[in-house]
RNA sequence: CGCGGAGUAGAGCAGCUGGUAGCUCGUCGGGCUCAUAACCCGGAGGUCGCAGGUUCAAGUCCUGCCUCCGCAACCA
């Protein structure tokens, strides 16, 4: 009873499509730190799940043919499928259509509506009907609708309004005292800038769509995903309903781990909202930097290689949680490579650690056929890696506290590097020729089980599959490799060891990255391979309305870099499209010119304005060039 | 003037409160043979984006500029 406690969160994900290598990032930073802390004894409490309401799911949902719950329920599936595979160690899954958490939210809105902390407002703005949406002064185009250029007029909703901004002294208040509140400290000046500007009310509610929690006094009215998904840190706890009891126990959160884009929303945001509930806010935001491609953007439609389920059936799920946490600088952004992940894999965990595994396991086996004799010989060289050994669980931890991830993972290799060079300096293979050095060799393969004991301890964390493995080889029963046993000498003097499987086989670089290139096309390089496509019938081709049309103007599209709006003569009558094609062409060089034309895509509204159809480009890598018709063909020919 | 980040050896990154420029991978040379062609030692390689300024002293502070990258905000 009593035992110290711990709140750890990541985010609630959305569940509009698969999550890529950078949610896996951030919950595996969280798993990683929830796991240390329950070694240290801490009751842990890590809290991950969904956040499932919203336009963009509704959308989905209806694209997809099927209700919104069917739709999230199936990618809430294969999220926690994921996590399994992950090894991820959540103690609690919550997602917004729970109905508990529902519950609360409705008593959490009503509640700051009491208080007045939320009041029903007017939502001011300039209207632009066709277009449905609302603009400020400043974003119009000519007092224009800045999508279609049409005009706009004033006009009001009914909304719910949080005073927000009766809150931006109390935040800049809890800067100035807790600058820990928020890491990394540069996101602390952002904000700061940010309240400064000037706080507006937040509009907490939308009319615009249904699938969310109604405002219960006031139906029509749904509530917006500041205050339906913020508070998901403590309703999962059991605030204002009955699922859940730990509310007192766990809040407030020791630490909200995220990705650095929604910083702002939990630094500035929520605490406002904790304020207005008066409740205890968190001890620490940290927002963690971008997992970026070498090629740029981590981007749904960069393929397979980024999808951590792909990479963890590839190299191993440990593999992949090592580098993540060990090549991406914690709080900055970082490059993401199947090169650099390969490398990384290679030389810290096959050759140096593997294989110190594979040779100190070898030897002992080979020299005392697996296990030592108790006569020993300590020498003054062993005093580094013996003192290694019992101060690495301090700095490890010191570096969790702080969230240098990385950071800790070089302390712990540092070790593993040490005791390579230790077989090198005590040259095991020459003691092994003379007899007389057995007690003298004996001491060095303990000291090298008892490196591997110790890392293998403070690296259960991050990689908590291979810990197991590592001590089961050097023999380490489990009450040996708890955290307070990470100090020189717990092994039994009588060790004995049982060589296994290499623990990280080496990856042939150049074979697998070609492999790569084969499978999925190169994700880096853009070239490599041709992807097919099933084959289909002629019929199936026929539904495809192709025809020449003449290019009749073209401009580009205002605050749009990459988009030219044409309109085109089809033979029969003109036409708009829309097509990404601005860096590579002048518009004024297109008119005139003949392109091939899809006529019977359905109509999609891009920047706000109707495209209907689609200009057929060649792709040269990132770019695309217009497949342009030969003049004698007329406007309006069939392609076939 | 939309917001923000970054420019340091071939690649990826450290360099906090200013005082001989470091790490990992790669590369070159050497050593060893216990081990997953792994391990250990050594070398080469940087006028720290550019230009000014502050200072005895500047990747490190200030000003301006250039370039790249995210997001906003679109590739039908």
């Amino acid at each position: 009873m009593d035992k110290k406690t711990f709140y750890i969160t990541t985010p609630i994900y959305y569940p509009s499509g698969k999550l890529h290598i950078g949610h896996s990032y951030t919950t595996v930073a969280a798993d990683t730190v929830a796991r240390f802390k329950r070694m240290q004894g801490y009751d842990v409490m890590f809290l991950t799940g969904t956040d499932e309401h919203g336009q963009k799911i509704e959308d989905k949902a209806r694209e997809a043919g099927v209700a919104p719950k069917k739709y999230v329920d199936d990618i809430v599936e294969t999220i926690k499928k994921l996590w399994k595979l992950m090894n991820i160690s959540y103690d609690r899954f919550i997602r917004t259509t729970d109905d508990y958490h529902e519950e609360s939210v409705r008593k959490i809105f009503r509640q700051l509506y009491d208080k007045g902390d939320i009041y029903k407002g007017e939502y001011k703005g300039l209207y632009c009907k066709p277009c449905e949406s609302f603009w400020t002064e400043s974003q119009l185009v000519d007092g224009k609708c800045p999508d279609c250029g049409r005009a706009v007029v004033e006009a009001r909703e009914e909304a719910y309004f949080f005073r927000l901004s009766n809150y931006a002294d109390r935040l800049l208040q809890l800067y100035a005292d807790k600058p820990e509140f928020l890491q990394p400290a540069s996101r602390l000046n952002e904000m700061k800038a940010f309240i400064n500007q000037g706080l507006e009310d937040l509009c907490v509610s939308r009319t615009s769509f249904t699938w969310g929690v109604p405002v219960d006094f006031d139906p029509g009215h749904i509530v917006y995903v500041w205050v339906d998904a913020l508070s998901n840190y403590i309703t999962a706890l059991g605030y204002d309903n009955e699922r859940y009891q730990d509310f007192d126990k766990y809040w407030p959160a020791d630490v909200h781990l995220m990705a650095k884009e929604i910083v702002r929303f939990h630094s500035v945001i929520w605490p406002a909202l904790l304020m207005a509930l008066e409740l205890p806010l968190p001890k620490k935001v940290f927002g963690h930097g971008w997992l970026l491609l070498d090629s740029g953007k981590m981007s749904k439609s960069k393929g397979n290689v980024v999808d951590p389920v792909v990479l963890c059936e590839r190299y191993g799920v440990d593999a992949i949680r090592y580098y993540l946490m060990r090549e991406i600088p914690f709080g900055h952004d970082g490059v993401f490579s199947n090169e650099g992940l390969i490398t990384r894999i290679n030389s810290d965990l096959a050759n140096d650690l593997g294989n110190l595994l594979s040779r100190t396991v070898s030897m002992v086996e080979k020299y005392f056929d697996g296990t030592l004799p108790v006569e020993r010989r300590q020498e003054p060289i062993d005093s580094e890696i013996i003192s290694m050994c019992d101060s690495l669980y301090a700095t490890v931890s010191d570096c969790i506290d702080k969230l240098l991830l990385p950071t800790a993972l070089t302390e712990i290799m540092k070790l593993v590097s040490r005791a390579n060079k230790y077989i090198d300096e005590t040259a095991p293979w020459i003691l092994a020729k003379d007899s007389a050095n057995r007690a003298r060799l004996a001491s060095v393969m303990y000291n090298l089980c008892e490196a591997l004991r110790c890392v293998s301890i403070v690296l259960s964390p991050f990689m908590p599959s291979t810990a197991p493995k590592i001590q089961l080889q050097i023999g380490a029963a489990p009450d040996i490799c708890t955290l307070d046993s990470c100090v020189y000498g717990k092994l039994p003097t009588a060790l004995t060891v049982t060589k296994g499987d290499a623990l990280f086989p080496r990856i042939d670089v150049e074979a697998e990255l070609s492999n790569l290139d084969k499978e999925h096309g190169s994700p880096t390089h853009g070239a490599a391979g041709i992807e097919h496509l099933p084959e289909i019938t002629y019929d199936d081709f026929m539904k495809t309305e192709l025809r020449v049309c003449r290019v009749l103007a073209c401009e580009k599209v205002e605050k749009a870099d990459k988009l030219l709006k044409f309109t085109l003569f089809d033979g029969e009558r003109e036409r708009t499209v829309l097509s990404g094609i601005a860096q590579w062409y002048v518009p004024t060089d297109l008119v005139g010119k003949k392109v091939a034309v899809v006529c019977n895509l359905a109509p999609a509204k891009i920047r706000g304005i109707m495209s209907e159809g689609m200009i057929l480009s060649g792709d040269i890598g990132d770019a695309a060039k217009v497949v342009f018709v030969d003049d004698s063909v007329p406007e309006g020919s069939r392609i076939r």
